[in-house]
DNA sequence: CATGAATGAGGATTCATTCAT
DNA sequence: TATGAATGAATCCTCATTCAT
């Protein structure tokens, strides 16, 4: 049975759509993006959009945040495992560059810019934090346990860190040069981090105290 | 001439119109901003506009990058200075986020990502890539002088870590909390770009050895 | 047959589908009521109307009709029955109204105006004026008693009094103030018609002669 | 010089589009005529009628209203006319019946059932009945006069009168046959209205007393 | 008989751009 | 230069209707 002629197997149609629009968006702008290129592309009719998404806002957000609690679940995962700190901060980096790679474009990582500018509702505003929040959050429990264990400074709060980190895997993806060899260095980036938020060497000078006058550069 | 009667002063037109048009994208998404909206914001007819761009995309570009080259200027003359390669930092920060901050989410500090993402047509890719060249390239002339003078690290291009401090400086203000007080201060973002990009302390094991793969955070 | 397990007892599901648009149609415009709506309020699949009805067309007409031929009937029935006109035209108004006022806002009446201009394909067209002319022919064999007895004016057609009338009672039901307490006093719109309708007294001059004319109102 | 080409005469641009929607919606159903249509009637761009109107509905309600007020205004100087009651009351059938016949369909005149029914926005409602009102008030003066001079009945509120004229105006132009002669005579519309409406000999029998179940029809 | 996911023609609305003045 | 009325291509969204189950 099932002679739906023309139709593709039955892939759940939503799976389809959001696929056709991950594609679609990765290519062009948000901007330029219509509801008919999504459909066509998904091989569905274009009300059949509106029968799983309330709206364009909604489709675009759903095609920009997926993935993301799976995201935020493996780097949960990480923070919670035993794990050593570098050891978890090169994972962590590893899964969100992975995650961000996949996802090329869509920034769905941290901030996502055209979806942070687009949703200025007040609706799409919290939505959007909320995921953000868990990123961070999750981030931040790594970097705390490594604060616990006497590793990471402890003058700067936790989601600093992390937001720090995450807008450096951020640049490092988006910034810098394709080809440039280093980039697919990501142990690199993680070096220069785990420097920059390492506990100073607890015999030297405190800190806090001024070592931002003092050391390395004069 | 100009018996333009009730008008303002001679102000110059277009600088009116960008005006206005910066006014606006800092307030409203860009996919929201009009031409008419520009155009009685600046108090100007919408014919005027075309007067003075070529195009909305012509406006939109200009707005966006206004000023840029002045930061770039004084990014660069920093360099010049025989300022130490700390304070230059510190004053680069500065310098940067001042203007980041100053046009707010206009973004044109970096990646401006809602123009980059508009922006696909070649034309305007490659303007944009110019510009964005030159901010980098001024910081990492600052950088590099820290290299020669050894306190810059020097296993990663200058380039890169000019990338790095920038996503950072982005990061701090785009997904910092408003509120947190630390965001107002910026040397603490200064200090973990230092030492993350400081030259590793002579006696130690050399910095891209391998910790990276072993200890946990040294 | 008929496992439909946790189904409604078997109510006749036609009945329940025109009962729901009847409902809705009471409540909103036309142009506002979709299937989907009367599909819900009904509870049956949207689908499950199409093997009732032709066409929504043919669900609006059927809903807008419903209880007409009743109607008609019972206007007919007063005409035949001995009464005499003065209490046969209130006991139309009343049945009339009563009608009118049940399905408030359908208008099935006389024109229901929404209705009559909705249907301008032929089809409609002709079933509309058949159920329409089907009550004023009702209307007028009342009246034509009332001719034949001396009590109504025979100087013009039956048919054309008992559109008055029916104008009259719209008019009562739509456009007075639901408040006015004189609306609920159908007596009051019987004895305006009545007299208006009335057979001159023989001894004055000839109604139709020509006081319309001169006199201001005698 | 104003070598427009293929443009109209300078008529001005929103008479033209209320014009060619009057057109219209004298043909077709209100549900069936798009803006596309009224712009192509109109000889001009879609665009230009939101240059002139809020919105469609804001379109279909002027095109209803329209000379509206001027109706009123006449109806209104009838009143303040020194003219006998019965002239009065011809000459505002006249007016309103006018207007009514070159609306057609349009049936602006009073209750505009499919306008009244696509307007339940609260905001249409009101523009709606305001403009109701001033046209029920306008012939209720009238009435109110010859209740004055002992010409129209008092029993029943001005209003109350007057709607039903109205009602009867209406019925008379959509619910007759378009080919009945009496149709055009309406004089004897407003024969029937008079004595309806008239005070009862001031000889017989009270007026409020009993005079339905009493005189003409027993 | 009943269902409801899928469809896609159709319509309201926006807005960058032009051009006669 | 400056203007702003006019334009119409482009887009989101609705909803009557079908059909495989």
């Amino acid at each position: 049975m099932s002679l739906r002629g023309n139709r593709m197997p039955p892939t759940d149609t939503k799976v389809r759509i959001l696929a056709s629009a991950t594609e679609l968006l990765a290519r062009r702008p948000l901007h330029d993006v219509t509801l008919d290129q999504v459909a066509q592309a998904a091989g569905v009719g274009k009300g059949t959009i509106y029968l799983h998404f309330d709206d364009k806002d909604d489709l675009l957000f759903q095609t920009f945040t997926q993935g993301f609690d799976d995201l935020c679940e493996q780097v949960g995962a990480i923070a919670r495992s035993g794990v050593a700190c570098g050891q978890a901060l090169e994972e962590v980096c590893r899964q969100v560059s992975g995650h961000f790679r996949r996802r090329r474009r869509l920034l769905a990582m941290t901030g996502a810019e055209d979806a942070s500018m687009r949703w200025q509702a007040p609706k799409m505003q919290s939505r959007w934090r909320m995921m953000r929040k868990q990123l961070v959050d999750a981030v931040a429990q790594v970097l705390s346990r490594g604060m616990g264990q006497g590793e990471i400074r402890d003058d700067l709060p936790a989601e600093v860190l992390a937001n720090i980190l995450l807008g450096m895997i951020r640049s490092w993806h988006r910034d810098l040069d394709p080809d440039t060899p280093i980039r697919k260095n990501l142990a690199a980036l993680v070096d220069v981090f785990r420097r920059g938020a390492a506990r100073a060497p607890a015999t030297d000078a405190p800190l806090a105290a001024e070592p931002v006058r003092t050391s390395p550069c004069p």
